[in-house]
DNA sequence: AGGTCGACCTGGCAGC
DNA sequence: TGCTGCCAGGTCGACC
């Protein structure tokens, strides 16, 4: 999915857009991506009032009259708001399309079927949300707490950056950027990490996290913001999808592995 | 309990 | 114009 600078993205565009506007339909072109009876979705949607759109991880949630509408855009989710008047491009990908009040419309793209769709009244009766950890970009998130959940935990530092309940929104693009920023290798255990590396990596994680939250995210191919744009920090990554290129620091060429079968990218002279 | 791996899906692209 | 295999911003449940 769009990991936590795409969401926020989207959560920013979409606080603009539609506040304060009313789900007047909702029409499921493919009931697939909801996960709970459609029908009852449908119900609890039609009618209801759009109070604000919050973030926690990478789901963004929408706040309802009682009601939390939790959106997970997984790999290739999008949501797309489309102005009154604008005609609405819905394309194959297309699987929900909600009418708004004062004639706007939002649509919800996903080409993989991976994203989630859910009306909770309580947020923890997601199973995401239940268990999520730390959100990194806020003040609670200290390099103390990050050092307690690294403690005693015999698995590489990128794949334990990956887990939710260490850490909220970091996926597989920002955990490669933020081991290079932090100058530590992807293969290193997390139990093994120096208190100091701790404290580079928690500073990297903000500064990246950051970083691609002002640049409106990363688009690789299917990340699009709320307004059907395309984010701009593929121009200043690091390392991720760059193997075989010159590292940016050390014109050491940038390597590809695969751990917890997914892509890793680093220097090897750089991180370790 | 913590760690590992397959499953869930569709589609773009490289190589033959 | 195929076809095959690999790749893709994530999460969960089954297994050891």
């Amino acid at each position: 999915m769009p990991e936590l600078p795409e969401v926020e993205t989207i959560r920013r565009d979409l606080a603009k857009t539609i506040t304060g506007l009313r789900i007047e339909s909702v029409f499921l072109r493919d009931a697939r991506v909801v996960r709970m009876p459609p029908e009852e979705f449908v119900r609890r949607l039609e009618g209801q009032l759009i109070l604000a759109v919050h973030r926690r991880g990478k789901a963004l949630l929408l706040e309802l009259d009682g009601l939390w509408f939790v959106i997970q855009l997984m790999m290739t989710g999008q949501v797309v708001y489309v102005a009154p008047g604008q005609k609405a491009a819905a394309v194959k990908e297309t699987k929900a399309v909600f009418g708004l009040s004062k004639g706007a419309t939002l649509l919800y793209n996903d080409q993989r079927l991976f994203g989630r769709l859910m009306v909770v009244s309580r947020l923890e009766e997601s199973g995401y949300l239940k268990v999520i950890g730390p959100e990194p970009l806020e003040p609670g998130f200290t390099s103390e707490v990050l050092a307690s959940q690294l403690r005693g935990r015999n698995v590489a530092i990128k794949t334990l950056l990956l887990d939710h309940k260490v850490v909220a929104g970091i996926g597989n693009i920002y955990a490669s950027e933020i081991l290079f920023r932090a100058g530590i290798s992807p293969k290193r255990k997390a139990k093994r990490l120096k208190t100091r590396e701790i404290t580079r990596l928690h500073q990297a994680i903000k500064d990246v996290l950051r970083e691609a939250v002002r640049m409106r995210g990363t688009s690789l191919r299917n990340y699009r913001d709320g307004r059907g744009m395309p984010g701009r920090y593929l121009r200043v990554v690091r390392v991720y999808g760059r193997d075989g290129q010159p590292c940016l620091e050390c014109g050491e060429p940038v390597k590809r592995f695969v751990q917890a079968q997914r892509s890793t990218y680093f220097c090897s002279q750089c991180q370790k």
